[in-house]
DNA sequence: CCTCAACTGTACTCATGGTACACTTGCCGG
DNA sequence: CCGGCAAGTGTACCATGAGTACAGTTGAGG
């Protein structure tokens, strides 16, 4: 089955992923060359082409892997904190204390968003990549306005809030959070921030 | 004095940063051509480096004014809410809703923040940039904690806030909520985000 | 009429993104 | 041990974009 192959064809595909997220991430996109890549990779640009048909794919394939690493980081991140826990609303507090402690934890500040990235650049990519940026962000106010209506079910919120805004609210907090740490270089603003939408999801259910 | 020469360099200066503006908050800035900005403006490549040495100076007159115009623009927002106001927390109170009708009232949204912008492009511009961008977030951070503080001496707020957070939130609510608006198309969650946030400075120092 | 700001025009260099396509290398099943 | 396929290499080429160089033009003001 050439086993051995496709391993090393995985492996050097993610690797130019690797190298595209980080370099995307400090320069944009267009910013981002080929050459670089290739050169940080140790391949040739028929290496380059062989995996990716044009730099756009490259785009699309990138997006798609950072959003399935976020859904799957934040399953596993809540999941933890529900088995902790039985009540919704402390298994949600739970998950965000987590939440703050892994981005206090990354060495060197939170790297950055994709998201956000491709949303200052989004002209250049086609309308599928734009397509998926917004279904992850949709997709993220769906699953925690979810668990924000099990929280109201049990704790009667403060009148006048909006539960799809509450659970948009975390997005919000993380990606300028994400800027603010980023710009004054501080790693510790995005935990912080992350903690003081904690403290107002509590004072909106528990009035404190 | 050659007023009208001046004042037509002056302007063709400015039509220069403003087509610059628009397209780096779309495209980025490594993927926005200077063959571009001189067709949307008008003018010769020649005419173009007669204004800017080169394309970071491009970047950097484009942020001086940007920052500017952000201070003149809270600077009057919330001087007008306190002429409105006695009180220091419904002064800021009062201002924040101004924002955020502000913000509902731009036609077709928010256009971006060249600071979130510039921060997930930081490798392109050189260091004078950077602090620039940085020393903006720090004069909103000081600038917002001098208002807190009064608020506080008067109504005490809520233990374990950071004023500095506090502060450093409602930049983080208007960078996040101004992603959000544009990658899920909806210009109504920015105003909405930053209403929350008002929500929150509420319940701080009023414990409602 | 002269000067100066604010350009235009032409011509060039170099790097980068991207295309095209023929060729190589090495594992794997038959 | 041989043919096929994944995973590449090598070479050549084109268009675009940043930037340089510098001479010439235009029009208002003194």
């Amino acid at each position: 089955m050439q086993e051995l192959q496709q391993r090393k064809g995985v492996d050097t595909r993610e690797r130019i992923l690797n190298a595209a997220e980080a370099a995307i991430l400090e320069k944009g996109f267009a910013g981002t060359s080929i050459d670089e890549l290739i050169a940080a990779v140790g391949i040739t640009k028929s290496g380059f082409f062989y995996h990716f048909k044009d730099k756009g794919e490259l785009a699309k394939a990138l997006l798609v892997r950072y959003i399935e690493r976020e859904d799957d980081l934040f399953d596993d991140l809540f999941n933890r904190a529900d088995e902790l826990n039985e009540d919704p609303l402390h298994g949600f507090l739970v998950g965000l204390k987590m939440l703050s402690e892994m981005m206090a934890d990354l060495p060197g500040g939170h790297p950055g968003c994709l998201v956000a990235a491709y949303c200052y650049q989004d002209r250049l990519f086609d309308k599928e990549v734009r397509d998926l940026n917004a279904a992850a962000i949709l997709n993220w106010r769906r699953r925690f306005r979810e668990r924000l209506e099990l929280i109201a079910a049990r704790y009667p919120p403060r009148t006048g809030i909006d539960l799809d805004d509450l659970a948009d609210m975390l997005s919000v907090v993380a990606d300028g959070g994400i800027i603010l740490s980023k710009v004054v270089k501080d790693p510790g603003v995005l935990p912080r921030q992350v903690m003081l939408y904690r403290d107002f999801v509590r004072a909106v259910f528990l009035g404190a």
